[in-house]
DNA sequence: GCAAGGTC
């Protein structure tokens, strides 16, 4: 592009010449004219343009020696759009395929016009344009919009761009003096981004939403006509992150551990030692260790450590800092975090709050800024003891390593005791960003730490207290605090009998739902979305009824969300991952560096999202089937599938004014399903071999809340082992053993068959805690015997961990033994302990494994067998739980401590208090 | 009626 004649400055002999300036927006035209026009003789004009939020500054300056006159506007941000051209806007106008290479054109949209007015009149009067958007990708392709707009109305404009780094006096005065030309290659990566992200978004969202529209009942709190199941290459991976967090929670099973854990008073106060080998999964393991040390409880301090600890501010602001400190402390949505944030911004309170810069400038006037402060009620205080010099509590800021060298981190930029015009949020959210930044200059909170390792029977245990010495930064940054805890004092080699030594169990909890902050801090690491719009993909996934969110803020998917998903994963596609946008991420930054070619890039991408959008709507089945586990199949369909399902078993439990229907999916699997949507998702599962299935008037005398009818089943005869009958009159309500077992045997059709890695095997929440729930009651699909599930069937090879180590590992190989919890090999050593003197066994290696076992309790001859164990876990009262603490110690003990308090402790074996393990009368039994 | 990116 031809910018005009000559260099910029020096040439027209001391004349003014005339300079249009354009910032991205309102406010930085006024901040930098407001720089600019400093000292200049006339000082600052300001008049209306066509666009009343965009005014325009006149000013005089000199450039370079030449002098200027200056009229400086704005835009708000992107001036144009990109849009299909007409032929291709209506959703019928076209195949969506089409929309690959439909002619698409880029316009000033109608809002737009005013400014655009104003550019163009303004552009003829001027000889130079200098161009003062943001320094980032999207600055520069704004850029030149601006400059397509300008250059139109005045052909001979002289274009530059001013280069800076961020709004500050000296760093604006530099920019001026050294301008450069725009960078092409910069608006060219945006370009490539919009087209891409127009044609893959229209195209999948127009198939998706027509398709799935016509094909089912989808009845959310909308107008049918204005449903629109939209796909765009950020809101579908945040989906991807919600429904991929709920699949692992979903399918997560419990799993019991135990750990041992000691206890010790003294007048000081109380010690809890942990265990420093976290815990056991295996009872039996767990219960060797716990009599080892019980019969040998004297306890030893082998290591004593005290060093200072300190805890330091948070880094400046960042708006996705801002959004997930804000969700995190006051349970604000980043939406909304992002319109308070605004208004403060516009009246002046807080710097933009668009920004990824964690790092403030070193020409930054910080004790200015909290200068400001002294006067407010509540903290400033604390901002006078920050700048007595005397106090030591500044400290200069930590810098992140993000910089969109555009804007500085958010910080107070006014003076508030509070207006009377502010909402609740917008006190508080002006307060984190005062408190916040009155933080980060400050000295890191200090604390004493001393941590005691002790011995027991060779076993370690660890207890640490802490003491704080000066809070710091945490008496003005109220949100976070750091609890001190004081422990006994101990000296080297110190030798004492524990209060308590009990074994406890726990058991291991699902990985919760992403909050706010987790769901931001994943979109983050993956590239999705920028600071700006990170919060309007994840309102997104709300407004489209993808995903709602749970009284305890997290999000859940709903149905539909979930089905999406499901339905592109079955497809294959990973679409709903993040990794399109990754792509997209490096061949913007290959083409903004040159090392790859807009047009070259552009063609390879649509040619492959075009060649993946016909796959997948050939296989639209997949996404078909995965919606026709939720939603009832819609009579507008011209589908052939047929749907013999629909027939009321029961009120849903879930959502109580709702039916679960008997229903058959697409691919003959048959369901009992919710029709509640999108509140209810409870599903019912049914084996997948079941022929035909047809709800009765017969009800269930057991199940309870009633009515709940019974369903006549025809299973496949090949499916199904030869014991079973194929006819079944069988009750969903869970009294029904025979479809339990079956479900076990046979799956239940696609969705366990079809199961891929990563997603949970429980496709729903009800499917789930069906399985959890069915494992204590049912009956051993191999024996038919009652008392055990197939997982623990002495006639059939064990497939838990333990069993299996056993099996494919010789007794006393030593090099073949390998660890139950990570797979490492294990190493053979010898017991050193009274009662197991010279007693092998075989322990981990791996660092932070705990993985341990008696050689000799390998070939079936423990001393506690596994049978034992499990009966013994099971029953609560009779295991050395956290219940039996104080039981233990009221009972009579076999020890007692140095001050002759008895310490609690059972058999492991019988749970007897009376005894221990090793003169046990039940053991063996 | 569709995306994501600016911004008011």
């Amino acid at each position: 592009m031809a910018y005009g004649g000559g260099g910029c400055g020096g040439g027209s002999g001391g004349r003014a010449i005339r300079v249009l300036n354009v910032a991205e927006k309102p406010s930085v035209a006024k901040a930098v004219s407001g720089f600019l026009s400093k000292n200049q003789q006339g000082g600052l004009r300001v008049r209306d343009g066509r666009s009343r939020y965009n005014k325009i500054f006149e000013f005089n300056h000199t450039v370079n020696g030449q002098p200027c006159h200056m009229s400086f506007t704005s835009v708000t941000g992107h001036l144009m759009e990109l849009d299909f051209d007409d032929r291709f806007r209506r959703w019928h106008s076209c195949d969506p395929v089409d929309l690959y290479h439909a002619s698409v054109r880029k316009f000033v949209p109608e809002d737009k016009s005013d400014i655009r007015r104003t550019l163009e009149e303004e552009a003829r009067k001027c000889q130079w344009l200098i161009l003062w958007l943001d320094c980032d990708r999207e600055g520069e392709n704004i850029a030149f919009e601006v400059i397509e707009v300008c250059t139109q109305a005045n052909r001979n404009l002289n274009v530059w761009r001013a280069r800076f780094s961020a709004l500050i006096e000296r760093e604006i005065q530099n920019s001026v003096q050294n301008l450069v030309r725009p960078n092409q290659l910069f608006a060219d990566a945006v370009d490539l981004r919009q087209e891409i992200d127009l044609r893959i978004g229209a195209s999948f969202t127009r198939f998706q939403t027509m398709f799935l529209r016509d094909a089912f009942m989808i009845n959310l709190a909308t107008d049918d006509r204005n449903l629109v199941i939209s796909y765009g290459p950020c809101q579908f991976p945040t989906l991807g992150f919600v429904v991929e967090r709920y699949w692992e929670n979903q399918s997560h099973e419990a799993e019991e551990f135990w750990t041992i854990n000691c206890t010790h008073n003294t007048d000081e106060g109380t010690a809890n030692f942990k265990w420093m080998r976290g815990h056991f999964f295996d009872y039996t393991c767990a219960a060797i260790v716990y009599e080892m040390c019980i019969q040998e409880p004297t306890v030893t301090v082998t290591e004593i450590k005290e060093q200072e600890k300190l805890k330091y501010p948070p880094l400046p602001l960042s708006t996705l800092e801002l959004e997930k400190r804000a969700s995190r402390f006051f349970h604000m949505s980043p939406a909304h975090t992002m319109k308070v944030a605004e208004d403060l911004y516009q009246a002046g309170f807080i710097s933009y709050p668009r920004t990824e810069t964690d790092g403030f400038s070193e020409k930054t006037d910080l004790r200015a800024i909290v200068f400001e402060q002294q006067g407010h009620p509540l903290w400033g205080s604390y901002a006078q003891l920050l700048l007595n010099p005397e106090a030591g509590l500044w400290r200069n800021p930590s810098s992140g390593r993000h910089d969109d060298k555009a804007h500085p981190p958010i910080h107070p930029t006014r003076f508030s005791p509070g207006e009377s015009g502010w909402s609740r949020d917008h006190h508080r959210l002006y307060e984190l960003v005062v408190r916040h930044f009155l933080a980060c200059v400050s000295q890191p909170a200090k604390a004493a730490e001393t941590s005691v390792e002790i011995d027991i029977a060779g076993e370690a245990f660890s207890s640490s207290g802490r003491v704080i010495h000066a809070k710091n930064y945490l008496d003005v940054y109220t949100f976070e605090s750091w609890g001190g805890s004081m422990i006994p004092t101990y000296t080297l080699g110190q030798q004492f009998m524990p209060t308590t030594l009990t074994l406890d169990s726990g058991v291991t909890r699902p990985p919760p739902l992403l909050s706010e902050a987790d769901l931001l801090t994943c979109m983050d690491k993956a590239g999705i979305g920028t600071d700006a719009t990170m919060h309007e993909h994840i309102q997104k996934l709300l407004d489209r009824h993808y995903a709602i969110k749970t009284p305890d803020i997290r999000f859940s998917p709903t149905n539909l969300g979930e089905a999406l998903v499901m339905g592109y994963d079955d497809m294959g596609y990973e679409l709903w991952k993040p990794y399109l946008r990754a792509m997209m991420e490096s061949d913007m930054k290959a083409v903004s560096i040159g090392t790859k070619r807009k047009t070259e890039v552009l063609e390879t991408c649509l040619q492959q999202m075009k060649a993946c959008f016909i796959d997948a709507r050939a296989n639209k089945g997949k996404l078909f089937e995965a919606m026709a586990i939720f939603f009832e199949r819609s009579n507008r369909s011209n589908d052939n599938q047929h749907n013999t399902g629909g027939d009321v078993v029961r009120k849903c439990s879930i959502c109580h004014e709702s039916d679960l229907v008997l229903k058959q999916k697409p691919d003959g699997h048959f369901m009992v399903g919710c029709l509640g949507f999108p509140q209810c998702r409870n599903v019912v599962w049914l084996p997948g071999s079941i022929s035909q299935a047809a709800v009765t008037h017969d009800i269930c005398g057991i199940c309870t809340p009633g009515p709940v009818f019974k369903i006549q089943f025809k299973f496949r005869r090949l499916e199904i082992p030869p014991n079973y009958n194929v006819d079944h009159l069988g009750c969903i309500g869970g009294c029904d053993d025979t479809l339990r077992q079956l479900v076990e045997i046979c799956g239940t059709g696609a969705r366990t068959a079809s199961s891929v890695s990563g997603r949970g095997q429980g496709a729903t929440s009800s499917n789930s805690a069906q399985r959890s729930s069915s494992r204590g009651r049912m009956a051993c699909v191999y024996c038919r015997q009652t008392g055990h599930s197939s997982d623990f069937c002495p006639s059939q090879p064990s497939r838990s961990h333990t069993a299996r180590n056993q099996e494919t590992n010789p007794p006393n190989g030593e090099s073949s033994i390998h660890c139950n919890s990570c797979g490492e090999p294990c190493v053979l050593r010898t017991a050193n302990t009274a009662t197991n003197r010279g007693r092998k066994f075989f322990s981990c290696q791996s660092q932070g494994c705990n993985f341990f076992i008696w050689e000799d309790s390998m070939n079936g001859a423990s001393s506690v067998s596994r049978a034992n164990a499990r009966s013994f876990a099971s029953n609560p009262s009779r295991r050395g739980g956290r219940g039996s603490r104080t039981g233990g110690r009221a009972s009579g003990a076999a020890f007692v401590s140095a001050t002759g308090e008895p310490i609690s402790g059972r058999c492991f074996n019988c749970g007897d208090p009376s005894h221990f393990a090793n003169v046990c009368p039940n053991r063996g039994r």
